[in-house]
DNA sequence: TGCAATTAACTAACTAGTTAGTTAGGTTGC
DNA sequence: GCAACCTAACTAACTAGTTAGTTAATTGCA
């Protein structure tokens, strides 16, 4: 009644690739079994192996496409409408990462554990597959706008959209867990973004400011 | 010649928790074998069963003793020397994470890996242990200092800590391979030390700036 | 002081359980 | 009847943890 080989529900191997992501992002690629992710789809270990041959080539389709195809997709494709002003652009860049994260879950534990980790199981299969030009056309536009004069002299660009991606991925990683720590305590993905873009507006704009400088 | 039981070398035990807290960093608790962490420190895998017992308390060992007792007692002791300006603390705070990651090159990775990410192996354990007093003082004094005026209204107090963790934790956690990315490229610790701070700084000073909420 | 008894530190070889991957065969729709 | 889809049962390799025994230092005591 349940399995009939032929087409069932929505697809076994997009059922895997799901259970996959959930997993690797619960447990890490490395704490993760081929029958756990069969399990949670419902089918046996050897299905794994049918559709994807062995548990790296099913990493090298979640880095195609869960990651490539799905979340960088979407969210660069904000990064090059046009070039407007880097502040602006800042700001809708944290949005589409916050909105992202209400669509795929999964995603920021995923990429922190296995992205920017050292030695991450994602790591390596996504810098071969990620085209970096538009966030180099990002930091472009933010030293471009900083030698204009219309963004803080003393920050970095090469480090900016570093610290972008850090200011939301990380505390996103751990938004299930906001409640559970009593230092954090109750606050939504919305007042998140609100707080990173008001940090980020006031951080990156020029200002005339009275810092003094440490280490130069 | 080389191996007598006795007192040996500076301490088995201690050479154990190194080997374990770089591998750790290098390729995840889970993606480590007790041999693999034996096998660095150069004695045989029932040394560790010696010393720790299970493979779960060598993981206590670590994140009582080389988490707690030494990096967040390195760090946590600028959280409470008097109650001074917010903003210098803020800088004093980037600074001390900046050199902790100096003398201990391997914190960063483990503690992104698996202190911050859900399911992280050092998660639980440390939630135990650390004492979040000081944090909790650092939120009262950012919120007391905005409520007089002096910090950015728009920023959120409880989120604070945290963008700090993460503005200066991801990047350093990646620290290694900055000059294999082109879009970072060369950049040197105190750059991004110098960069976080300009960001925070400006960022979380009280300004008279022009910004247009959204999804509020 | 001399030396047997004890102990801490350590290894090699093992066990029981788990893992990725294979294979031989069954079921279903067309 | 045949090709796509799927399972049960397997294997070879690896894993955490155990054990019995070795070695060198320390202690008790004549």
């Amino acid at each position: 009644m349940k399995s009939k080989p032929g087409k069932d529900g929505p697809d076994v191997r997009a059922k895997l690739l799901d259970a996959a992501v959930r997993l690797f992002a619960e447990q890490g690629v490395a704490g993760t079994t081929v029958a756990e992710i069969a399990r949670r789809a419902g089918v046996t270990s050897a299905m794994v192996h049918y559709y994807f041959k062995t548990k790296d080539q099913l990493l090298d389709a979640v880095a195609a496409e869960k990651l490539v195809g799905e979340f960088i997709a979407f969210v660069a494709g904000e990064l090059d409408r046009g070039q407007p002003e880097p502040l602006a652009l800042v700001e809708h860049l944290v949005w589409r990462i916050v909105e992202a994260s209400d669509a795929w879950p999964w995603l920021p534990p995923l990429w922190v554990r296995e992205v920017i980790s050292q030695g991450g199981a994602l790591r390596e299969k996504l810098i071969q597959r990620v085209d970096l030009g538009k966030p180099e056309r990002f930091k472009a536009g933010i030293a471009a706008a900083q030698k204009a004069g219309r963004v803080n002299p003393e920050i970095n660009p090469q480090l900016t959209f570093m610290s972008i991606m850090a200011l939301t991925m990380l505390p996103l990683s751990m938004a299930k867990d906001w409640d559970r720590i009593p230092l954090i305590g109750r606050v939504s993905k919305p007042e998140l973004g609100r707080h990173v873009v008001a940090l980020l507006q006031h951080g990156l704009a020029a200002a005339p400011a009275k810092t003094q400088g440490r280490k130069a």
